[in-house]
Order: C-alpha cells, then sequence, then structure tokens
DNA sequence: AGCAAAATTTGAATCGATCCAACGAAAATG
DNA sequence: CATTTTCGTTGGATCGATTCAAATTTTGCT
C-alpha cells in the first residue's frame, strides 16, 4: 500500500501541486476551472505534477464553500430510506422529480432517518440547494425542520393547513368525493372506509373524536370527501366503519379481517392508497370474494400498478408527474413566495367497480 | 417580502449573530455544536440573536470543510436519474443500499447525466465519501471517472475485467449456464438468445466477431455460459440467433420479431434480464403463444417482479440485497484495498420453463 | 528600439464554519 | 491568604478551493 511518492495519508491539495508546478495557487486553480486562460506550457506543466502527485482533481468541499450553490436538491421522508425504492407512489413521484432534475442538471440527495434525532441532524446537515419534503407520517415536524433551515422547500401531498409553508397538493376532499359518488351511483349503500393514518403509530377503528382530532390534515380530508357524498344520498355515515391502517399489508389485512367479520359487510370499499386498495384486492381474492361482483373497490393516487393488478383497480388519479415538476420547478425558482398549490384529481374507472349483487 | 430585521439579501452567517450577542465566534459555535459546554445565560443570549436574526442553523456547506467528511454516499449510472426508480433492478438493489445506509445514518446523493460531459462534471462535483457505480451502458467511462476522484468506490455488476477496481458481481459464465442447462435438461434444442448490450448504442443480430469485440465483459460472459452448455448437448451454436437489446421494450419487441420470423422459431428463449424476460412474456401472450408449452423462458436477475408476471418467470437469481449490502460496506469501511467479490447466483425454476412439445 | 495593448500570473481576500491553545475568572483546596 | 482546579471564553489557524484587482510578461505595431 505504501506509495513511493506520498510518505503520509493526508490527501493531495491543490496548493500542493501549485507548490510542486512553481505557479501561484491561482493559476493552479485556472488550470482546472478556466484551463484557456492559462499559458499551454504552465497548463502542461501543473496537470503533470497533479497526476506525479496523484492528485483527484479540485475538491468540491472546497469549491463549495465559495460557489454557494449545491446543485442538488434533497428530497425528504420521515419513512426509511428505502421508501423511495419501495412505495408505487413514491417511485412514481420520484421518477417525474429527477426528471425534472436532469433537465436542469440538478442532483438529487435523499435525506431520511429511522429514528426522529437522526432525522434532524440528517435535514441540518443535508447538502443541498432546498427540499421536497414528502409528508406521509411526521410531516410536520419534517416541515418544521426544514423550514428552520432557511432553505427553500416544498411540501408535497401536505397535511397541515398552515398557510405559511409552501405546498402542492390535490384536491382531496374533491378527489374523495369522486371516489364516494362513483360507488353510490352505481348503486353501493354499504360501505367501509379504509383510510391512511390519522396520527401516528395508531391502527383500528376510529371515532369520530379521533377523526376531529387528526394529525393529519390530508386523511381527515379525504374522510370528509367520502363521508359527504354518502351522506348526500342518505347513508347514515355514523355507521360507516372507518379502519385506520399503516398504507401497509399487515394493517389493511387486519383491518379487512375486522371489517369482513361484520354481519353484514360492505359491498364497497373505499382505500386512501392503491397500496391499501391492492392489498385489499389480494385479500379478497384468497377469501374467494369476487370484485367487482362481491365487493367494489376504488383507490387513491393512480400509480401504475394499479392498471395492472387483477383485477385493474378503479382509483382517482393524482397527477404525479404534474405534481413532481412543480415541486422542482418550485426549489429551483424560488423567490422566497410561498405558494399553495391544489390540483385536480381525476377518477379513472377500470374493473374493480361495479353495481352491487341483486 | 421586505423583512423588517435583515436589509438586505444576504444569508445571515454565524459570526453576525456572535456579534449581535456581545461573543466570539467560537462561542457562537459552541452553542450549537455543543451547547453543553457554555454557561446557560450565553447561550441563551445567542439563541436569542440567531432567532431574532432569521438564522438557520450552522451551514453545512462551512462545517463540512473542516469536518472532512460528507456522510453520503454517491450511487452513479450513465442512465437518466429515474433509472433508479423505474428500472426494476436498480430499485431492488436501491431499497438494499438504501438499507444499508440508513442503518449506518449515510444519506444517498443520486448521480447521472444525460451526457457524457455533464456526467464527467457531476461526478467530479459530486458531494460524497464515495461511489457505488452501476455498470450499465457506459460503464467503463463511468468507471473510469470515479476512480479519479481518489474517493473510495465499488462497481456493481462489473464489466470490466481490470482487476484494479474494486467490484462486486455475480458469477455470470455460471449462471448462465445454469439457465442453459435448465433448458436443455427439458428437452429443448432450439434456443434463441436475447442479449443485454455488447457496446454501446447498437441492437440487431450479433456475429461472433462482434461478441469478441465486445465492451461488456458482464454481457459476454452470459453468453457465453449459454452456449458453453448448448454446445455440451450437441447444438451447434453457430446457429442459435443472439440478438443484442438496450434492455427495454421496443428492441426486446424487435428481437422477437425477427426471432420468431424464421422457419423453424426456437421453443426456448434465453434473456440476459428479467426485464427483457417479462416484455418477452408479454409479447408472447399478445402472439397467442403459450407458455410455457410453446415457448419456454429463463430470465436473469430475479428482480420481484418475476414472480408476478404471468407465468411466473423462471430465471436466475443473483443476491441482490447482499450486493448492495456488501457495496455499501466496502464505501463505509474501504481500507483503500480493492477487492471484488464474485457472488453465486441460484436458478429459481417457475412455471415459464416446460419439456418442448411432442 | 520604444511603447501601448493584450495576455498571463500573482497573492491577498473570501466563503462559513470548527478546533484548540491560551487566558481570565470563579471555585475549591491547603 | 496563596495556590491549584475547574469552567467558560477568546481569537487565531485551518479546512480547500475561487475570485479579482494589481503586477508582470508578451505581443503587436510603428
Amino acid at each position: 500500500m505504501a506509495s513511493l511518492t506520498a510518505g503520509n495519508r493526508r490527501p493531495v491539495r491543490l496548493a500542493d501541486i501549485a507548490k510542486a508546478a512553481g505557479v501561484s495557487h491561482g493559476t493552479a486553480s485556472n488550470v482546472f476551472s478556466r484551463p484557456e486562460i492559462v499559458r499551454e506550457e504552465v497548463r502542461e506543466r501543473v496537470k503533470a505534477a497533479a497526476e506525479a502527485m496523484g492528485y483527484g482533481g479540485p475538491d468540491p468541499k472546497g469549491r463549495l464553500l465559495r460557489a454557494g450553490k449545491v446543485n442538488a436538491i434533497g428530497v425528504a421522508t420521515a419513512e426509511p430510506l428505502s421508501y423511495f425504492f419501495d412505495d408505487p407512489f413514491a417511485r412514481v413521484m420520484m421518477a417525474s422529480i429527477s426528471q425534472a432534475c436532469d433537465a436542469t442538471g440538478a442532483g438529487i440527495s435523499l435525506v431520511s432517518a429511522a429514528n426522529n434525532e437522526q432525522l434532524a441532524w440528517n435535514i441540518q446537515s443535508a447538502l443541498v440547494d432546498g427540499f421536497i419534503v414528502f409528508c406521509i407520517e411526521g410531516g410536520s415536524r419534517l416541515v418544521e425542520l426544514a423550514r428552520e433551515r432557511k432553505l427553500p422547500f416544498v411540501a408535497l401531498d401536505l397535511d397541515s393547513e398552515d398557510g405559511a409553508v409552501a405546498a402542492i397538493g390535490v384536491d382531496n376532499i374533491a378527489g374523495a368525493s369522486l371516489a364516494a359518488r362513483h360507488l353510490t351511483d352505481l348503486g353501493h349503500r354499504r360501505f367501509a372506509v379504509l383510510a391512511l393514518p390519522f396520527a401516528d403509530g395508531r391502527t383500528g377503528l376510529v371515532s369520530p373524536e379521533q377523526v376531529r382530532s387528526a394529525t393529519y390534515a390530508g386523511t381527515r380530508d379525504r374522510l370528509t370527501g367520502y363521508l359527504q357524498e354518502l351522506s348526500r344520498v342518505g347513508i347514515d355515515t355514523s355507521k360507516v366503519p372507518v379502519y385506520e391502517t399503516a398504507n401497509d399489508a399487515a394493517s389493511t389485512k387486519a383491518a379487512l379481517e375486522t371489517i369482513f367479520a361484520a354481519k353484514e359487510p360492505p359491498t364497497a370499499i373505499l382505500a386512501m392508497s392503491d397500496k391499501i386498495a391492492l392489498v385489499t384486492l389480494e385479500w379478497l381474492s384468497a377469501r374467494k370474494l369476487n370484485v367487482p361482483n362481491d365487493v367494489s373497490i376504488v383507490g387513491f393516487d393512480g400509480v401504475p400498478e394499479a392498471a395492472m393488478s387483477e383485477p385493474p383497480l378503479t382509483t382517482i388519479a393524482q397527477p404525479i408527474a404534474e405534481m413532481g415538476r412543480l415541486a422542482v420547478k418550485a426549489i429551483l425558482e424560488s423567490d422566497g413566495k410561498v405558494s399553495r398549490q391544489l390540483l385536480p384529481v381525476e377518477l379513472i374507472v377500470r374493473a374493480s367497480s361495479a353495481p352491487p349483487r341483486g
């Protein structure tokens, strides 16, 4: 391992090769950053010195301080890092964010952490020009941390009503209404709701009080949209089971066990995410319940997987690609203003919904 | 927009609040990095000043230079950034990389670029402690750039035989043999190979010369493995069509059109990636050709999607999770040594392979 | 050769923090 | 009361580069 040219471990600095080549560090710097302004003979000499000493090029750490811009945007979530690659919604969103970044040459830093303490540190020390915050669980804390950095940032799919944070989201109430309306129009009257979390670390049937004190406004809004439509057609919404899941397979299955243990199980299920809906599809199929004949389901999100399930899922599609693009734009062209954008959603009717039996 | 406290745009620095609070910058720094060593009264005063001046906490750009470590690893590819979220293989690999990073608290920076020039710049200026390089197309150039940074780096699934670069890969020859052996054991004798790229930007039937001069050793090795086994059972391998694809739907379909236009189409297809194999499954199904009765297929990679296709895909599974873990470990615990690890693969028999008709 | 203009090179200042040796003050000890 | 400890604070040095005004060398022209 011992190199012949360098005695110790200390990495080679620009100043070292400047000295070796007998030029000032200013010139040495120019050789790398604006080679055209230095005389060829000198340029070659410096490059040769760099080569000989094993110099890896100007260290971006040094450059960064002077330049000020990192040229990367941070994408933050309170979930584990693998969320970005595992979750279908996140994946589509990230794909569109990364396309927008590619187009402008910006890089992406993934910021996340298992525990809260680490998260704070990670956000505080992330080398980025701005943050896009995925507001899932722990969203409010995340938003607060990001805001403390005083960098441009935008919350995606925001669960906070705080008008002071920039956010890009969809009209949850309208979307949920649309989903419910689709099912009531088909004639359904017995419903169950598979909800996203209302608050952290809890699952199970939720009471109206719990809904009222929900941490996550997005979840509450979707529920509001659902129930609004259901009561419009005369359904007693206090009788509609609302089961809070953690947006994962385990809690969704637990929810389904409970819901289908009832004497009069629902003929229609409103799922607040496609992920929940897809797990439900699987569970029902294992139970030999036919979708859409025995049970209809409408999801929420519009992830690609929803189009390829068996049967294909009726869902409320968010303009995910558009949201990603807008988020990147908001960071890169940040003018210090906070703006909140509410995008429209779209009902996509596929084969998971049909009129109820009989 | 105009703030009452700050006249101009210039961001607040630690030195500013130190002055405002009437302490030295050293003390001000301590308030944030080691608050326990500064007297409470002073600490509060400094914090108050920070709050009042809208200070966002110590700028990591400054800290970084002193600290030296970024605490993030870069993952680089020559594909567009969205590759990380779109490609099934990359996704699984990234999920395992991110789990390993999470465990150690390291962040992830995604490095990539549309064009070659930008790529060089992005790699040179990436703020990372090391690189994991995805060697797909343009792998060798990428490896060279990464190596120039003189940072720890490891190539994944390396397509280079250069013993001087650290790499983690699988035994391509053995894996390919395994795939071919499975099909010959079932009795197949008419084969076609759907290959990954041998060189950049080319698709189509390949000649033996083109194989010999392949840029990508990984592709060549897989082919070697296939043909080795085929000739073992007496097949004239010069007659086996080898079609080079770009590992995408378009070129794969073009390949299939060509291959199935032959008088005696193959009864078995060896696909060098699950992605290719899955596209093939779709194409065959659209052509009303039954898998595995009309045609058998064996993929390569072992992505999750392969287990859920119709029919489920027989494939050669790489230990993707293990590879990701090892790669992260190699970066974080880099000792300057270059090591090359060849991991074993495993044949997973599912429903896409069966004995040929008749 | 003589002089102005153009091309290069220099070296100090800067980016925003952290670290640490040295110092002063207050508290503890003999 | 003198002396040691302990505690908190200070300010200079440092991390590794870029930038720019000023100094210097070259080149161009007569």
